[in-house]
This record gives structure tokens, C-alpha cells and sequence, in this order.
DNA sequence: TATGAATGAGAATTCATTCAT
DNA sequence: GATGAATGAATTCTCATTCAT
């Protein structure tokens, strides 16, 4: 559950280890909690040489973040997203949604220490929140936007709501799962987890009013 | 925004204001980065005065997280919604819906401090999950599932779903939309919330997926 | 030759303790290199305790300069020179300057802890010259204009030079050789001290220059 | 006013370097607020380089002050004054003095830094003011011995008191206007200071004490 | 020789907690 | 009970010094 890798940044050798290492400690005990002692100490390197790559603890925070925008807001995240439903011509979107639902659990489970990190300092900062949305909810919404009428057209989706509301539809009934998941992961089995998402998905799409009759044949 | 009213809770005079001071200020800095001095000045008493209620710091935010869990668990969350619900034998669904809505967003604000605090508490802490699971959680599918009967009948909701089921959708969709009134409350006019709450509740009933043809008629 | 007292400054017990420690302690190894460490142990009491009455190290130079502009000005260096030359009708203007010449040496070997502290900071910050300046320099000026006069009447002093230059030559004369005396205190005896001294005086009263032949009988 | 040069002192270009930036460094801050790293970038040269020059950094000051006692001992000090009072045969001491306070004060501008550190390890450390005191003082007294005769015999100077003390004298008289000068420079424009001069050179001449009337015709 | 990254001992500062009044 | 001064352990941060390259 520790242990992101960010090999995919490039960043000096050491510079890795300890923002890897302060993931770990900021996501156990939250930010204030941390001591840059045992952060030295996790990335195995002297605590000096943890200043010399960041001058305050604050500014690892902040390390932090830069590469979690990075890391979210185009590559993985939207890119996911785009892969998802772009390349499935034959699937219905119940099955693309439960694609996407496996997707955003397994990144969420990948990188569960940094969103931690990040949703903590995103509760109590609003300049991390400003910048969350306009790195990663501004991108994500063009993206539902682009989709969208490709839905549409076949007919998967209404056309007559707005790609923000359609995406805060989605993640409010998806996020809700996947976070009851990682968080009280020991409550769900496997097959529970899969009934319920089923479930989930099936009342995103056709809500929770009862069909009309006539409409279900 | 502040000045939680705890005086139902019948709590030493002192004691209240310390609770009341230390909810103010760890939902603003956070538990760690908050100090017994700034919560003795804003309770007006002195420091040495806090440790006579509670034995360590940690203490507060235990007598916090008590208060909170009588607070929401049976009056004023559940109670809240059996009334909504309850009384309510004319109002169609979507009415009720957002009567709820609104009904949330009110608690949240009000109690705004304090779910920052307790919000960051159970992202950290098992055991505050654990405690809010069995003291809330638990109490709302009880209550959704008497609700859920009488909605069948009545054509307001599927009956083929469970109250957990039930429930988690109904707060994935109107959570999402409340905490992003709350924490981005200025990139939304009212005018605007209210739109956007109609369509979230209309998809919450609806869905996503396009009404088929004959039954919109 | 440490323990300045300061008990008539009337300040806390332990600020006191930790003033007059911190007197010696930088005065002993110069600001920076002095710890606060050392400053507590000298003081009696925790290292924590100096941060209740200094928020910084720096406070507490700041503190020392404040208290020694306080002693300085008016009091005592001021005060001790208008006492000599106000109180001695009958004394001649040499024994006059030999009296104040003691007093002043003793006054800087009473004060030579706080002495090396503020002139090591004079002589690296403008603002403490400022400070110096106005709190002491002027009112030293000022004393020395309101005794010219009557010095003047009395045929002791040069009427034709203003108290500023006057002042100035009293002190480079005089500073030299209390200079050489505190600092290298060993190469002087007493009755040497005392012969350099009458010389110097001499000097100051009469010139480098010989007497012209008829003047000196 | 920084920039001193040590070019004459035959020393390896990257330690002169690090000398003349130590020299502005210690000035700027003193010697235990100054940081290697600093002088290092104003050197030039890498932090590890400074070790390899003076094994600590003790040692650049040690380094420091050996400079200025060669320098400041025969040349330039010594030197000086028996250029001003060899050559000018014709001049009376008015003028001799006036030459001096001049050279003087450029030699204590143009080594400013350099003094700065100088005095402030003298008043800290008995063994530098020994150091000065053997390699310069001395040096200065021997001069003005040599000088005084010749200067008793042209009707100059009193016979009557011994080098030391009519160094002692002359020194105080100028010192002082030339700390006043350096120090709070911007408080006198440079016809000030020439009037201030000329009062200190005759008050240093001919005395505070009123000639008597006769003497001055 | 020169470099500069890495080190870790040591410094200033903070803060929960205690306790005499 | 209430106070707030005092404490000292713990924390962040600095910097002279070392050493592999």
C-alpha cells in the first residue's frame, strides 16, 4: 500500500526517496503529525539532506503535490478515462462504466497514500483545492464533454444535461463505492463489492424512480 | 460559520466553551498543527484550565468525536430525515428529494467545523470509522429501509434495490453536489445551486441513460 | 566582572536572570556564537522559559540594548559627568577631568560585559549606532553645552569651540586610554595608570604643542 | 568599498579569492553568522575548495588576520606615517596632521572590511590584540620616537611626555573623527568634516584650556 | 585539484503538560 | 476550581566538514 512509484518523473535519485518516503508519512499521520525525522529515516538519508532538497517541510507538501497534479490531471487520469471509452465501439456503456469503476479503484488503491495526502491538505487549503480543479476537474470535464456527444449519438446517455453535471452524477455514485471500499474494505467481499457496483451502476443509469412499465417489456 | 451550539449537551459552562474553541480551531489548522494555547484564548479560559476537563490534547478531540457521533447519529441527521419523509404524504419524490437536499446543506453548514474535524479524523482513524459506521451508518439503512416500503408502494422508488443500495446512491449524488457548494461556494451563485440540484435529482431518479421513447410521452 | 545588576530595572525575576546571563554569554563569545543553551543553564532555568520573555534570540539582544540605552542615557552616564563638574566649585578643570577620567573607568569595567555587546553590534548595525546616537550622544552634547559656559566664565575652557568638538576630544582623549586599560589591563600597573593618565590630561589641556616660552613663567 | 586587494601578498589565486571573500563576508555579518556556503559563492569557488585552503573555518579567519597584521604592521601603516613626516620639512604640524587625519581615514576606508573583523576578534580575543599589539603598536611607537626628537628639536612638539602618550593623544584626537566619519558618514558633508578636523587638529595642539592672553598677541 | 552532494551534530524554537499559588 | 509560569522533550532547520567522483 506504500511505495508509489514515480520513477516516471524524473527526479534525482535521492530527491524520489524522500518524497516517496513522505507520501508514507504524511498519509499515516497526516502532515503536522510528520516528522521529518522519520521521513529522513524511511527514505533512508540523513535528515539534512532532505533541506537540501526542499528548504521547509512545507515545501515537500507542496512537492507532493506538483507531482500528484502531474501525476492526475493529464497522464493517468484523464488519459484513463479517454482510453476507457474511446476505444470500445462495441461495448454498452453499463460495461464501459464497470470498466471505469475496476479502473478508478485500482488507481485509487495505487495511489492511496498520496490521495490521502492530497484530499487532507484539499479539506483545509483552498489554494489546493483552486489548483486541484484547475488542473485536473477543468481537463476532466472537457474530456466528459468530448465523449459526450459520441454517447449521445448512440444513444447511451441523455443529451440534455451538462457534461458537469453528467460527470458529478457519475463520480457522486461511483465514488461513493469505491471510497466505502477502500475505507471499509474488510466489510466487502469480492463478490459483494461486484453486486453492489452492478447495482450502483444500474441506478446511475436508470435512476432510482421505478421504470415505467411499458419500458422494461 | 463557527459557534457550534453545544448547550443541549449538558456540558460544565467551561467545559463547552473549550469543546466549542477546540472545534473551531481544529477544523481550521487541523488536530496536529493546532495548540491547547490558541484553544484556551479562544475559549477564554487558561491553558492549564483545559487540562482539568481533559487529560491530553488527544482528549478533546475524543470528547469532540463523542459529541459529534450524539449529534448526528439519532436527532438532528436521522431524525432529520424521518421527518422529511415522514410527514410529507403529498409531495412527490423529487419534492422530497430536494427538500433533503436543502435540509443537508443547512446541517453542513451549520455544522461545518466540526465535519471538518470529524472528516479528517475518519480518514485517518479505523476506529473513528468504525464508531461513525455503527453509530450513524447503520442507524440511516434502518431507517431508509422502513422508508423504502412505503415508497414502493407508493411508485416513488424501485423496489428491486436494497436500502444500502438505496442509500448510497442517494448520497453519492447529493453529497457530491453539497461539498462542492460548500468548498467552492463561490463559483456558485444560488440560482445556479438550484439548477444544478434539479438535474442532480433528476438524474438520481431518472438516470443517465435516455427515458425510452414511449414512456416520456 | 560578569553579574551587571540590574535590579533597578525593575523586570520579572527570571527576565532579570536571563538578561544578565545572556549579557555575559554574549559578551563572552559574541551574539551568534552563543547559544541559548548556555544562556539557560547560566540563567537557572529552562531553555524553554527564555521563550516566554523573548520570542527570538534576537529579542534578546534587543532587550540588552534597551535596557543599556535606558542605564546609559540618562541615569548614570550623563547623570555621573553633570554630578562631577556640576557639584566642584572649587576644584580646577585638571582634577575635574582626572575624576571624571576614574569614574568613567570604573563605570566601563562595571559595565564591560554589556559595553563589548552593544559596541560589537554598533559596529555592525546602523540602527543600533542610530539608536546610540540619539539616546545618548545628544544628550551628551547637550550636558556639555550647559556646563561650557560656565567653564568658559571661569577660564577652564577654549570658548571658541562648540561642545561638540570639545566633547569629542575630551572622549578620544580619555577613551584611548581607558581602552588600553581595560583591554590590556595587565601591562598596567596602577601608579603607571595613573602617570599616563596625568600625561594625558595634560595633553588634553594644554596641547601637543610646546607652551610658548613667556606663558609657562 | 569591499574589493580589497591582496594582489601583493603572493597567495594562490582561488585562496586569495577566498580570503577577499571571507573578508566581506565576516565584515558584512561577523565571523560566527557568516557561512562557508556564502563565502564559497562569493569566491567563486566550490564549498569543498575553501577546505582544501584553510582546514577549517576558523582557519580563513586565522588566514585573515595574518594578512592584516603583515600589511597593516610596516607598510602601509607605519610606512605611511614616516612618509608624511620624513618628507615634509617645510610644513608645520598643523598641516603634518592634517596629511595624516587624511591618509588615515582613506587607509580606514579603503580597509574597511578588513578592520571590521579585525577589531571586532581584538576586543573578543586577547591573543589578536597581543598579535596586534606586538606586530603594530610597537612598530608605531618606535616610529613616533624616532620622529619626536627631530620634531621637539623644530619646535613642534613638547619634549616633555613620551612617545607612547603623544601617540596615545594623537591617536584618540583622530580616531575618534574618523569612527565618526566611517560609522556615521552620512551625518557630515566633507566641508564639515574639514572644519571638524581642523578644531580637533588644534584643540589637539594647543589644548582646551584658554591660552593665556599674552601668548597669543 | 576541484567539486558539490551528503552528512549529522547542534541550534533555535514550540508546545503539551505540570504544579505552586 | 482556576490560573499561567515554568518546564524540557521533541521538532525543524542550519552549516561546517567530508569524500566519492
Amino acid at each position: 500500500m506504500d511505495e508509489i512509484d514515480l520513477s516516471g518523473m524524473d527526479l534525482p535519485e535521492k530527491e524520489r526517496k524522500i518524497l516517496q518516503a513522505a507520501i508514507g508519512v504524511f498519509s499515516e499521520k497526516g502532515f503536522s503529525a510528520s516528522t521529518t525525522n522519520e521521513i529522513a529515516k524511511n527514505a533512508g538519508v540523513a535528515e539534512g539532506t532532505i533541506f537540501r532538497y526542499y528548504k521547509t517541510k512545507k515545501d515537500i507538501l507542496r512537492g507532493i503535490l506538483i507531482q500528484a497534479i502531474n501525476l492526475f490531471s493529464s497522464k493517468i487520469v484523464i488519459g484513463g478515462v479517454e482510453k476507457i471509452f474511446g476505444s470500445a465501439e462495441e461495448k454498452d456503456l453499463r460495461t464501459l462504466l464497470k470498466e471505469l469503476l475496476h479502473d478508478r479503484l485500482k488507481l485509487v488503491e495505487t495511489f492511496f497514500p498520496m490521495f490521502r495526502v492530497i484530499l487532507t491538505e484539499a479539506i483545509y487549503h483552498e489554494d489546493v483545492r483552486e489548483a486541484l480543479y484547475k488542473n485536473i476537474a477543468v481537463k476532466a470535464i472537457e474530456a466528459v464533454g468530448n465523449l459526450q456527444e459520441n454517447m449521445v449519438n448512440r444513444g447511451f446517455v441523455r443529451g440534455d444535461v451538462s457534461p458537469t453535471a453528467l460527470l458529478r452524477s457519475a463520480i457522486g455514485s461511483l465514488a461513493v463505492l469505491i471510497a466505502q471500499k477502500i475505507l471499509m474494505g474488510d466489510k466487502f467481499t469480492s463478490e459483494e463489492f461486484e453486486a453492489e457496483a452492478d447495482i450502483a451502476i444500474d441506478i446511475l443509469l436508470n435512476g432510482l424512480a421505478p421504470r415505467s412499465p411499458d419500458s422494461e417489456t
